[in-house]
DNA sequence: TTTTTTTGTTTAAACGATTAAGCATATATT
DNA sequence: AATATATGCTTAATCGTTTAAACAAAAAAA
């Protein structure tokens, strides 16, 4: 009982007319030679029988599909669901759909997406790319499929990436805090060897070396992606545990940060007095969280804009050079690294 | 320079066999009468030359893409977020995939979304429906356009739909308040002329109502959604002023809450004891509100998997008759109703 | 008038897959 | 041996577009 949509024979059988005149008129081809009489009948049936062009034809013909995927590590992420967003609506404006999906930070899922999406011919993919997906990206690349890394990148391969310096917002963190006087300064990161998780612990390290030369060494504790909030809270135990217990931690991502505050809220431990928190990137949560905390401003609207510009450019112009965009990330100071001003 | 992608026809010429030898091998269908050898041949060249079949081309002979159309009002929106996760792992497991808009409350975009997402030949459509779009629904609904409303319904139009009862929600909010003593208790709601917030303020009307038969009067402020900030502030001015200021008020969505609670900290008043709060929806923000927040509880994943499966089996079963899922929602209790035990 | 050019439209191939129908050849049945 | 059936593969149409090429008729140039 489904109706089909009107094609363009539908319309030329109506007006009786050939399928490629109607094509031609509605396709507005600026050097047809179709006769201004016939082109206005074929405009008004189109009209009047409500026809919309089956892109998945016209896709078939052009090889196009204007379609963009997108891979994140989790849609319902605020991080990514914002990002998203900002894809979406920047795509939008350049004629493009977004097909998404989330990797949950695992290669398998991540190929099983881009085999997924490339078979649905996507023209090009945005990819926050997870752990292991190296030899993927490295597939795409050399398939020639036009690809934007997003957030995250391979400095042994050679793509687009749209990313900010984690080493340089990781430093300014650090001496932040140093600045405020804080000194033993902990640091709860991901064991996850992507490079910007490593860059965000070499600015730590490298910091806390320079600083105090030695005198007092980095303290870092690296998280299990899947046991995140056991292992958030034993690595608060270990920090604060020992001779020297930490006045002060960095958490290298938002949701390290959420795991956190909550268990040092357990702990009735007082921000910043207590213990001073810098975190990166922001959160809902963070907004009524009782000390306004000091942390890592992403540019999030313009890594999204950048990202879809530069993947529809290259899907446009394929021999364009690569572009690979670093920039720099904001500290926002809250009062949860506040200088401390008594000993 | 870029390389085509592998087709049936480059399989064929490999082997020398003609196009529909390979294409019945490679859909391995039972019936076909292609010699064991022949298959063996042709299964290793198209895993060699890695073939991947080209679903724009599949979807045009079939005239179907697995693909569902998500239409929310915000995806940056965690609510929403949430939900295109949840949909995006049922679709996955349907093969299926979800191309997504954000319809940003506007009838317009609204349009707009649906007839990008038509035109891509979408198999169906998963859609929580911004104010005005009745007609857009019902024309879907007459193209026999597969369909399910979520969140929100319109019940002058007969379609699938998967909601919450929100009028019993709404009730319950109330009752608790009332059961904890408080009386003067007020309402922050958008005026959204939508089914889900009408029955949302009717629960709050009529059970004020029953209960204080008359005696004291509902007291409810609707905000414009573009122009929600300053509204919600005015909102609370106005409850909070007057001979009778409220001792509760309960608001109608996550975002009207996070708005509200910010205002209220800004006036300095504590939650219970200067004003007792209760929201519809869950948030991140609410995690580390000092008073864990009573709230209404919407089981989104059993909304989200109920959309898909039933807009599966409706493309697949286009006579089934309609579905219409009323869920009911849990009332989490916090702290941020406590009993009144002072006068 | 004949030839050339322009104008208006049609024919047909193509994109990559699916699939009913056709056609040999081989095997089975009488 | 003659016929029927099974086997293995190919031909060709189809989905809805696009578009080069062909064609016929009208207008312009010779």
């Amino acid at each position: 009982m489904k109706k089909k949509q009107v094609s363009l024979k539908d319309i030329a059988n109506e007006v009786g007319v050939s399928i490629a005149t109607v094509s031609y008129v509605l396709s507005n081809r600026k050097d047809s030679r179709v006769s201004e009489a016939m082109a206005k009948k074929i405009k008004d049936i189109a009209k009047t029988l409500n026809y919309q062009p089956n892109k998945i034809a016209q896709s078939l013909k052009s090889g196009k599909t204007n379609t963009i995927g997108l891979i994140v590590a989790d849609i319902s992420n605020p991080f990514f669901a914002n990002i998203a967003r900002i894809i979406e609506d920047e795509a939008t404006k350049l004629n493009y759909t977004v097909i998404f999906g989330s990797s949950d930070e695992k290669a398998e899922k991540s190929l099983h997406l881009i085999e997924f999406l490339s078979s649905r011919q996507v023209d090009g993919f945005i990819i926050v790319p997870s752990e292991g997906t190296d030899n993927q990206i490295a597939q795409l690349k050399q398939q020639n499929i036009p690809l934007v890394l997003l957030d995250r990148y391979f400095p042994d391969i050679s793509t687009n990436y749209v990313v900010i310096d984690n080493f340089e917002a990781s430093t300014k963190v650090v001496n932040e805090l140093i600045v405020s006087g804080y000194e033993r300064i902990g640091m709860i990161a991901y064991a996850n060897p992507l490079y910007h998780m490593r860059e965000r612990i070499r600015g730590y390290r490298e910091t806390i070396q320079n600083h105090f030369g030695g005198k007092i060494s980095p303290n870092l504790v690296e998280i299990d992606y899947n046991d995140s909030k056991k292992q958030v809270r034993a690595a608060i135990d270990n920090l604060l545990s020992g001779e020297n217990p930490v006045d002060a931690v960095f958490f290298a991502t938002n949701t390290l940060a959420i795991l956190g505050l909550k268990y040092i809220d357990e702990l009735s431990l007082t921000v910043p007095k207590d213990i001073a928190i810098i975190s990166f990137d922001e959160g809902e949560a963070f907004d009524f969280y009782y000390c306004p905390l000091t942390h890592i401003r992403q540019p999030l609207d313009e890594m999204g804009k950048r990202a879809v510009q530069i993947l529809t450019q290259q899907i446009a112009t394929p021999d364009m050079g690569e572009k690979q965009i670093c920039l720099k990330a904001d500290l926002i100071k809250g009062k949860s690294s506040l200088a401390i001003y008594s000993s």
